[in-house]
DNA sequence: TCAGGAGATATCAAATCTGACATACTCTGC
DNA sequence: GCAGAGTATGTCAGATTTGATATCTCCTGA
């Protein structure tokens, strides 16, 4: 339970995006959902800043952290938690219940 | 962005659940709505263990875990990430829109 | 072509989280 | 009353996450 992350880190990530299924990698169900998950808090990140028209410089400013963890929040890199991602779109204005759409909605395309 | 969870620890967290307020502490509607989602996962868990009849100590064998930590999950502590409750809600065979869901739930008895 | 803005990626020290222990609390049955 | 099961809480060393910093790549406008 603990160098998973470290092993797949971004080549997943990317991989996600696009396919959407997931265990042409090791990845169990579980680990699956939880990566979804961020990659719908993230996209969702995205969008509202974008929407909000702020930079990620802006945005980090805000949130009290940096321009570049926010472009990893973005991409779902896997260093950065789910506290994080949440703690931004809640920033950005979500409430509870958009911040629950976003985990439990599916990404373009499914399997 | 650092000593608050530390400073708040227990206190409010047992008086989230009975409340569910907020703000007789120094916490931003931020902090509170993410400690609100935690309970909300916290519960979720407790449930679903229960309702499969495991022990703490069961339910931790099967995440790797500790006794100790599922317990500190269950009542949401300051100390445990909400990555670990998804993790564990997961484990519990929860799909992500379950997990969803115990994020949006308003717990019992609103402000 | 080049300068500058915006975003992506790597690295690292400091901060936070985690599992493991130890121990304490709360019931329940005896 | 007490033994044992189940749960709660404090502590700590090791693991992971975080903000900061330094680079890079891509664009776009001049």
């Amino acid at each position: 339970m603990a160098m998973k992350k470290t092993k797949k880190t971004k080549l997943e990530a990317a991989g996600w995006r696009v396919g959407s299924a997931a265990e042409f990698l090791d990845l169990t169900k579980e680990e699956a959902s939880l990566i979804e998950m961020k990659i719908g808090l993230a996209d969702s990140i995205r969008k509202r800043r974008q929407a909000r028209k702020l930079t990620q410089t802006q945005l980090a400013k805000r949130l009290g952290s940096s321009q570049s963890r926010v472009a990893k929040m973005e991409v779902a890199d896997p260093s950065v938690s789910m506290d994080l991602l949440v703690r931004a779109l809640l920033e950005l204005g979500a409430t509870r219940s958009q911040v629950a759409k976003a985990i439990a909605k599916r990404s373009r395309r499914a399997a």
